[in-house]
DNA sequence: AGGGGAAAGTCATCAGATGAATCCTGGCCG
DNA sequence: CGGCCAGGATTCATCTGATGACTTTCCCCT
């Protein structure tokens, strides 16, 4: 085994095995290379991969620090590597997002409340008399963001936003069919704001779905024309038809 | 910003741009520090943090690769992390994981081919004949796994090994109660098993949601007693009821 | 008691040298 | 002519040592 997997394996190990707590500070380089059996330099390598996973936190000067290991610390470092993704496997993305997004919409009607309904309207209302493509993608989010809240599972909360964020780098509102995609989408937004006001996690979930769908339409329609042929990885026809 | 900082960045946005493209090579460390105005020690550390999150490969005396980019190639760093999660956060991703074993379950209904029903019936009967708690969990692994296939969403599927190979670590199978739990399990896929068979999408969902929350139940049963109270974050009684 | 500054502790960065693995090239032999 | 093999070139892996930057602590002075 190299040396900076024995660093990496081995300081995993000590936070596995609960020798490191979450938000302790771990011992200095120095020491802890010393300890593992590498150089400074190897265990700083280490170090920075555990960092990039979302697993410790260095701070200049201070020390190094193990994270809370909160689901949301641990999903969120994909955001910074999801957009890397080509086109078709952000389609497969999608997938999942549509999928999710009903579930958490289903689950916000269920167990929604006045101060919920109360966010969701005002947002609509906020895109709806904003004129800028950017502010109405950040309120969009902030949209979907307070319904995942509401659904009251803080890791699928931060996996939505992770997918999200990936989708908005695209910018479609930016488009000359901007304004046209714009109306669509708060016609959408209202049906299911609706929904979940009305306590219905049927048609909340069935909001969502088509929602998602039809993020997912303008993606393929408007984005990277994408070579013909040759690919052998597009589905026929139909989308899915089956579930929720 | 920082040296690290610099060269990571850098780096992702020469791949981001595709200056450097899926499967190629990267200029070698010291010609490429030099560009982007850090020592090799700085890049180092930069190149390792994209290695950790699936971007890049680097490979000993040959030079260091832009990895392929797919889906499975960035969701596959969470696995090394995941199982860092405590009790709590493990108990959401459930919920996330029952949601989508439940779609593609359904979905590999709708799309089924005789050789998937024939290749899950197999591993069915392995699981029932073998007394080795490691087998078992292995062949479960790829029982499920092999509806995931026929899904046909590859970003999914390897979504779902990850969450799975999470699961797999607390070995439930071995506890005392393993045999009877083995059996309740064995039939939870015939079930399923059947269902897909049979091109019944709805019966499919309904088999692996349960499927997946009796696994759920049987880990807050047996694991980690989770001291009372002074958590506030358990959620009363009914588990979700909506959707699916 | 409070403020300021020095000193210690720690991470950040750089430079240079050496080792290890792989790849390539050219010559040798069958 | 073709295949094998040895050696050099290329590239990543690791270590060592030194210096800078930032944070925290503590003590002294007012």
């Amino acid at each position: 085994m190299s040396a900076v997997d024995k660093a990496f394996h081995g300081l995993r190990h000590m936070i596995a095995t609960g020798r490191l707590g979450a938000g302790e500070r771990i011992p200095p380089e120095a020491e802890l290379g010393e300890e593992l059996g590498v150089s400074r330099g190897s265990l700083r390598e280490a170090v920075r991969m555990l960092a990039a996973l979302g697993v410790i936190e260095p701070r200049h000067g201070s020390g190094t620090y193990v994270s809370q290991l909160r689901p949301e610390d641990i999903i969120g470092s994909l955001s910074l590597t999801l957009e890397l993704l080509p086109l078709p496997g952000l389609l497969e993305v999608y997938e999942i997002r549509r999928v999710l997004e009903a579930h958490v919409a289903a689950k916000a009607a269920a167990r929604r409340t006045p101060e919920t309904v109360k966010t969701l309207f005002s947002l609509i209302e906020a895109m709806e008399a904003t004129d800028d493509p950017a502010e109405a993608s950040e309120l969009d989010h902030r949209f979907h963001a307070e319904i995942a809240r509401a659904a009251e599972n803080p890791t699928l909360a931060s996996l939505l936003a992770v997918f999200r964020a990936r989708s908005r780098k695209y910018q479609v509102f930016t488009l000359p069919e901007g304004p046209e995609l714009r109306r669509k989408s708060d016609a959408d937004h209202r049906v299911l704001a609706t929904a979940i006001a009305d306590r219905d996690p049927g048609s909340a979930a069935g909001a969502a779905e088509a929602h998602v769908t039809q993020t997912e339409r303008w993606l393929r329609a408007f984005m990277p024309p994408v070579e013909e042929g040759a690919q052998g990885r597009e589905k026929s026809g139909e989308a899915d038809g089956a579930l929720s």
